[in-house]
DNA sequence: GGCATATCACACTAATCAGTCTAGTTTAAT
DNA sequence: ATTAAACTAGACTGATTAGTGTGATATGCC
């Protein structure tokens, strides 16, 4: 087993270099995230990284173990969840603004590349797509759950299951132009049609929860 | 270029079998979607379609010639959209139908290694894309948007965009199940919770879109 | 029959790449 | 200063694989 901390007590000699861990786990997740696994070789890894292969060896182990490792941190840096302002006494901007945090959100190349990255590893390596998914969907899920709980108590939305209603929201949101992304298609509609889409989106969401009337 | 047809006038020898070629198509398609297009090699295609690798170079120049060979063929023959029956007066039921149809199409194996397949050579082979999403997504999505204008026109529902509203219906069905799937990870919610979704999506559709109320 | 072409079986080339090995250099703890 | 480990540079092995070459056999058209 590889020992990827760098300082271990007692030892004498060098202890390895977080620094150099940081470049690899940095040029390991740039290339698996744009290229896919099989198409990213230790050796490109080792030059982009600037260290020598042996390094990368010395500290993951083997290519899968740079690849977990790479990923994971990936998903850690990324699990920040947009704020749900409460501010704004609307809930309709509240929530075209988590719309259109959320849709930019999935047409980034960051979370194309990831989402099509960990569908293409799904068989190889499903705990690539664990990671993904709770520190992305899952996240995000939960953190609009509890909006809706809020809203509920507040009496300002009827909603017998919030998390279906959750997904029914993120999921209307990601559509069509996300898929289209993720396939590598180019856009059907303008951005401005992006927005009425998202916009009718809240609308349908609040005539089909929106309490009292 | 290689020349696909089996029987070009006026020459002599043989006539290359179309029965090979099928062979040699089924098992590239098999292949591809299952193991991707990297980890599948023009022997194994060979093997499995039982004939020589030169006859699969001789059919399709190359392995490339192959790939998109397979998938298209593999498209056409999945472009097979349900019918939507107007046999029944009540809305909930046929929406229901949809949407369980739906569900279940996207949660076939299938269509799973398809979506995946095209999202991992999205930057390689876009034209397998493009043949995907207008067999598949693109399809489906029109015959909803007739069938919503059919509805409209009745006076049944009332819908300012029936593009937006195929696509809010659609992918709220396209929910976390599919997703999970894609992922390749197990399901989190039962048959019946799924189902229950179902049925939940088609109430907020109808609260949103129900004309006269 | 004769010819052109498909098909087969199999050896072969050239490239790629994970992982190892070697031999020497640098760094830090004792 | 000694020593153990990190690190470098590059050669090397072994496996895989796209695509080619070769020579023989099969089949259908004239």
């Amino acid at each position: 087993m590889i020992n990827t901390h760098a300082k271990t007590l007692g030892k004498k000699g060098r202890s390895r270099s977080e620094e150099k861990r940081e470049r690899i786990l940095q040029a390991a997740a740039d290339l698996f995230t744009g290229h896919g696994f099989t198409h990213t070789s230790m050796d490109q890894i080792a030059e982009r990284a600037g260290v020598s292969k042996q390094t990368v060896y010395s500290h993951f182990g083997d290519k899968e173990g740079v690849f977990v490792a790479a990923i994971k941190q990936r998903c850690i840096l990324a699990s920040l969840v947009p704020e749900l302002e409460d501010a704004s006494n609307r809930m309709e901007d509240q929530l075209l603004d988590i719309a259109r945090q959320f849709s930019q959100l999935l047409l980034s190349e960051e979370s194309i590349k990831m989402t099509r990255l960990c569908m293409t590893e799904a068989e190889q390596h499903p705990e690539v797509s664990q990671l993904f998914y709770d520190a992305g969907p899952q996240l995000l899920t939960d953190t609009l759950v509890n909006y809706l709980q809020q809203q509920v108590e507040r009496g300002r939305l009827a909603i017998g299951n919030c998390r279906f209603a959750a997904w029914q929201f993120l999921f209307m949101v990601d559509a069509d132009a996300a898929f289209r992304a993720r396939l590598g298609l180019p856009q059907a509609v303008s951005e401005e049609a992006r927005d009425s889409y998202l916009q009718d989106c809240v609308a349908v969401f609040l005539r089909a929860y929106r309490a009292g009337k």
